[in-house]
DNA sequence: CTTGCGAAGTCGTTCTCCTCA
DNA sequence: TGAGGAGAAC
DNA sequence: GACTTCGCAAG
């Protein structure tokens, strides 16, 4: 149970296709940290995706663990903190680093543990049950108090559940295969249907590529307000070789000396252009100094006037 | 030979921690 | 003391 | 988190 295989999650696999199917159940996806626990007769251990610990950063979770669960488990869930009713990646943000527990607790972020998953209990390895047989089993081999919870999950009306999710401001939907075992890695049996927003923005500038990258880096944001440009940040991905080569092309016909942005944009390798360019850019949220989350390019807005560019949401 | 899938490489914001002037 | 970079969450 | 490209295994 110490080797490093138990300390890698599954990965659910973006996809497009929305479906139902009772061969699958579907659970929300929360907007939080990744987090397999694992006890091996002494006290529980918290590790990150990519197998950090991170104990000093929630210890109220893991005094909460070591409390129950018996003397050796691995299970696997998602540490939240909330903003009103949501779970919120910029409220639990705060809390990520910080190395000190005391220091931890003293941010006053709320933290809660969201169990779905169980790969070992009771003496037993438990990845090749299938995936309804370690929830029956996980449901069980916790006290689910706070800040301990039990995901739920759906077993029927996939579609439905998205729309309702995305309708509530959710982050997506997780699909699982019902009778999958444990698949360290990523894997196509778990599937993520996002919730995503969109919206035209500005091109005023880009920066310089990086590595093997060609043509630029990022392509710089903006929309209009107050009578300015406002800087909205970067995108970065989206674009093929023959992609990047156009508008890189587009781009250097339309560089200028001087930012078009109102306020200054910090940017290392910025080069500055006309804002005649509009940009379809598909995003998960705005963050809270007003840029993009996740962003990606989807295209090129030829039917948009530059000028016309506002933004859409809160 | 074609297809599919996982890994690697290039990008985004933001937080804390560390270094250095 | 403050700016800037690295590392790591998403 | 996003996406594209690439290599390798399976068909």
């Amino acid at each position: 149970m110490n080797g490093p295989g138990w300390r890698e999650p599954t990965l659910a696999t973006l996809t497009d296709r929305r479906f139902s199917d009772e061969d699958w159940i579907f659970e929300r996806k929360l907007d939080g940290v990744r987090a397999i626990c694992v006890r091996d007769s002494g006290t529980p251990t918290l590790y990150s995706r990519n197998h950090k610990v991170m104990d000093n950063a929630y210890p109220e979770i893991v005094e909460a663990l070591a409390a129950q669960g018996g003397p050796r488990f691995v299970a696997d869930g998602e540490i939240v903190a909330f903003d009103g009713d949501d779970t919120s990646f910029a409220a639990l943000q705060p809390r990520i680093h910080v190395s000190d527990p005391d220091r931890a607790r003293a941010t006053g972020v709320r933290v809660y543990y969201y169990l779905f998953d169980l790969l070992y209990y009771d003496e037993h390895d438990t990845t090749a049950l299938p995936l309804r047989q370690r929830k029956a089993l996980l449901r069980d081999a916790f006290d689910f108090e706070d800040p301990l919870r039990l995901s739920a999950h759906r077993n029927a009306e996939g579609e439905k559940f998205y729309e309702e999710a995305c309708r509530r401001g959710w982050e997506g939907v997780i699909a699982k295969r019902a009778d999958a075992p444990y698949h360290h890695g990523r894997s196509p049996d778990w599937l993520k249907f996002k919730c995503a927003q969109g919206q035209e923005l500005v091109i005023g500038g880009f920066t310089d590529p990086q590595g093997a990258r060609h043509g630029f880096g990022a392509l710089l944001l903006g929309y209009h307000e107050d009578g300015g440009l406002k800087y909205a940040g970067k995108v970065g991905t989206g674009f093929d070789e023959k992609l990047l080569a156009s508008l890189h092309a587009q781009l250097r016909k339309r560089e200028t000396r001087s930012s078009p942005f109102a306020g200054p944009v910090k940017e290392r390798g910025a080069h500055w252009v006309r804002p005649e360019l509009v940009a379809q850019i598909d995003f998960s949220e705005w963050t809270r100094d007003g840029r993009l989350r996740h962003p990606r390019f989807a295209g090129l807005r030829e039917d948009k006037k530059a000028a016309d560019v506002v933004r859409e949401r809160a």
